[in-house]
RNA sequence: UGGGGCGUCGCCAAGCGGUAAGGCACCGGAUUUUGAUUCCGGCAUUCCCAGGUUCGAAUCCUGGCGCCCCAG
């Protein structure tokens, strides 16, 4: 092990394996570690009616674990409410969208405007040298800068969630995980004795623990006035009618309620016409699309390039050129059609495991 | 009330005497720090109804009932 001087460092703490190990590994290197977590929303709605526990990042459980890592590993703790931001920064946007017939991705929007922000800001208050996270990802200084990489655990990568990080964010942030696998992690969080080790993972979206997102949006929106046609793409034909644009996504195919000879998948979603387009698979297909709010990474390139672009969480990349446009946006043309392109997702180049670069897709 | 056709799972649809394919939809699960996709599993003891012929029928016969088309 490398000889390391001292830091004052805060994680993020959300009481799931992950940042409890990254706190504990920090800790037994010898730096100062603070655990800080994010309140960011009201609990109460969700939280153990009967004592059970939702499989999500941030209810009020997962706060009184982070507390009790935190003096497992013996480091001072304290919790940072962030609910206002996050219905600004991530719920009010998650709406937004959804509204607007695009498909959020609320983790994005959290790390850019949370974690990375807000959180980052509150740990220079502390006087920290670094913000450390339990993210699968890496981040290298090279001569030109900081480069944004993949986690060693290909299967856990999450630089996908990461790309909006710039250069002085990525001066100011470690992920102690970068390095390690799943199952490593999982071990230390043993050896650690963290009461947290055998914690299942997090999924769904944090401040939806029921997964029914729908619900979610018309508690907060109203059952607003979204309901309209669904309408074969290559015929024009009316096959059925829905209960609100801001229930579909492109690309899906279960919940249409349409018998039909081929699977049918939505292919657009209109908010203005309330229209519900769907269509079989080959009219998912496309070949190119726009990304706009473009974050580069240490090179800022000024001609097309060619790129491995990801158009979603958890997808291999795949060969295409980006080619940079004015007003901070790409155009992404892949080798081969892409099924799912998605308005609200996000775009990320690599070249390897380095991210190149990362858009919303338009 | 003359002629012809058809009635098989919510929808479409194989089967044409040997003991109910498949697709869509739906439900459940797996996977997953977003939403999808994908994958796995479930899904008609019964073929419009009632009789009959057969060792045996959704498949043949008879009679009903209900649709559709062409003639009026």
């Amino acid at each position: 092990m490398t000889k390391m001087k001292r830091r004052r460092m805060v994680v993020a703490m959300s009481g799931g394996v992950d940042s409890s190990v990254a706190a504990a590994l920090l800790a037994e290197q010898g730096h100062e570690v603070i655990g800080l977590t994010m309140q960011i929303w009201d609990y109460s709605t969700f939280t153990a009616d009967h004592g059970e526990t939702f499989g999500t990042c941030c209810s009020l459980d997962d706060v009184h674990d982070a507390r009790r890592v935190a003096e497992t590993i013996g480091i001072p703790f304290y919790v940072v409410n962030f609910e206002k931001a996050f219905q600004q920064q991530v719920i009010d946007r998650f709406c937004d969208d959804y509204f607007s017939g695009r498909t959020p991705n609320p983790c994005v929007l959290c790390n850019q405007r949370l974690k990375f922000e807000l959180l980052l800001r509150r740990a220079r208050e502390l006087e920290a040298d670094w913000l450390a996270t339990g993210h699968y990802a890496r981040i290298t200084e090279e001569g030109e800068g900081y480069s944004l990489r993949k986690g060693l655990d290909f299967s856990k990568d999450q630089s996908y969630f990461l790309f909006t990080l710039d250069q002085e964010q990525m001066r100011r942030v470690r992920f102690p995980l970068g390095d390690l696998t799943k199952d490593q992690v999982r071990s230390h969080a043993t050896r650690f004795n963290l009461p947290v080790a055998e914690k299942a993972e997090s999924q769904d979206i944090c401040f939806v623990p029921d997964g029914d997102y729908v619900r979610f949006l018309e508690t907060e929106r109203g059952p607003g006035r979204m309901n309209g046609e669904i309408v074969h793409v290559a015929t024009g034909k009316v096959l059925g009618a829905h209960l609100g644009t801001y229930r579909y996504t492109i690309g899906q195919r279960r919940g249409l309620g349409i018998a039909w000879p081929q699977p049918l998948f939505v292919v657009g979603i209109d908010a203005e016409t309330r229209r519900v387009l769907v269509g079989e698979k080959e009219h998912l297909a496309v070949h190119s699309l726009i990304a706009h709010d473009v974050v580069w990474g240490a090179e800022v390139p000024n001609a097309p390039f060619r790129a491995a672009c990801r158009i979603r969480y958890r997808h291999q990349e795949v060969p295409a050129i980006i080619e940079p446009l004015i007003g901070g946006q790409v155009r992404v043309s892949f080798d081969q059609p892409q099924y799912g392109v998605t308005p609200g997702q996000a775009a990320v180049f690599y070249a390897g495991e380095k991210v190149l670069g990362g858009g919303w897709i338009a």
